[in-house]
DNA sequence: TGTCTTTATGACATTTCTGTGACAATTTTT
DNA sequence: AAAAATTGTCACAGAAATGTCATAAAGACA
């Protein structure tokens, strides 16, 4: 249903795994992430939509972290869930723009009922991002625009964009040929490889603007291609 | 601004006249009640748009408050208040349908960052402005007049204002013609893409007199059109 | 009624996109 | 090492969408 990505930060592995699970069992791509130096990579990673992070890590504090997503994702989905009941550090998670703060102990159903709340109210900012970021590209989607690693601003033409769309949604993901051609072009038509390795070559021009070259577009032979972030 | 009916319900003097207070100064149209009684007949009274609950009270159950509160209003926004850290008790108040659950002790400014957030989400604050601007163009719809970037004001036709607010209310995304064509003509018009392309051209007039050339119509092919203003 | 504006459409030139083939480069298989 | 399969890239052509003008129908207004 969903498939969105989370990232779950939470160092006790106990309680870490079994959210982690259930949180699947929900149909979120979860990752977990027990240190603040994990979180970033991971969050680099897979760009998600929602984070849940403990505030009380091992190298830092969620507060922290959450403050360095903010800056690169404006539109993420951020939920605090902690042991500490201070008023003052939930104000600070609040003005922070988290979605909530959730006290420790709690059920699980409290989780996902509070999940299910923030994430019906958005919906459709979820899946209809103004900005998709990831390395030095920024990606606006409803302007159907770019700005590659340069800080060019282009234009992208409608199948440039959905499959750029594509790329991002499932960033350091293989996307299969047969997946592309299926989610844009439809079931009922049948465009050559060539077309694909066409959009591809374009996509590749903005993509390798990156100069530091950490952003790439992978063929995977047989399959289909990858846009992945290197080096994190 | 808002002047939002509000029902505060807070066994605790000291804390419910701060919070009603506070509130006030935050113009919601406060009523605060003491108990479960005081509080059914002012929430008939005033008809809140919001019900601030507490849960331990003289003569009852927030919780059996906010269930009667539900079946007579079902947009009200419920928010319980409670010192109760029952993880059992939340999970009953969300599912009841409660916008969010607030432990004791909590800062002020916590109640208001959630508040906020709520009508936020709510959008209360939609309303049809008797102007809009962007760049050098100033537009007055209820006017049906236009200023563009030399100053001369001119007149507007009904479509013309129509296509511009909808230009103007999605700024930089670009607007599909059949978003155009539904929001309107309606559904059961169908008028030819020469006749969008027509109005296109028409609004271009003014656009393209904001001399920097800035401001611009652009066409996305198959999708639609954008107003965008470059460079900022 | 006659004039003026608004609205919709058609004709035609122009632009842009899109898909494809040709061929080189690369990787895999034999 | 050669052959086969896949991918990278370029250029091109047909198709489709758009830009623009002229024009006609339909109202509005005096």
């Amino acid at each position: 249903m969903f498939n969105l990505p989370l990232l779950l930060v939470e160092d006790e592995p106990n309680l870490g795994q079994t959210l982690r699970d259930y949180l699947r069992a929900k149909k979120f791509r979860v990752e977990l992430a027990t240190t603040c130096a994990e979180a970033r990579t991971k969050f680099n990673d897979i760009g998600p939509a929602v984070a849940i992070l403990d505030i009380g890590l091992p190298d830092g504090s969620g507060i922290d972290l959450a403050r360095e997503f903010r800056q690169v994702r404006k539109d993420c989905v951020l939920l605090f869930c902690t042991a500490l009941n201070d008023p003052g550090l939930r104000v600070e998670g609040l003005e922070l723009g988290a979605e909530d703060y959730i006290t420790k102990p709690f059920e699980l159903k409290e989780l996902t009922l509070r999940l299910d709340r923030i994430l019906k109210s958005r919906e459709f900012t979820l899946h209809n991002p103004d900005e998709m970021r990831f390395g030095k590209l920024y990606f606006w989607p409803k302007r159907f625009e770019i700005q590659d690693g340069t800080g060019e601003v282009s234009p992208l033409s409608q199948k440039e964009c959905a499959i750029l769309e594509l790329f991002l949604e499932r960033r350091n993901e293989v996307v299969s040929r047969d997946e592309m051609i299926e989610s844009i072009w439809g079931e009922n038509s049948f465009p050559t490889n060539r077309t694909i390795d066409n959009y591809i070559v374009k996509l590749r021009k903005w993509a390798d603007t990156d100069l530091t070259g950490s952003l790439k577009i992978t063929s995977v032979r047989g399959i289909g291609y990858k846009l992945e972030l290197k080096g994190h």
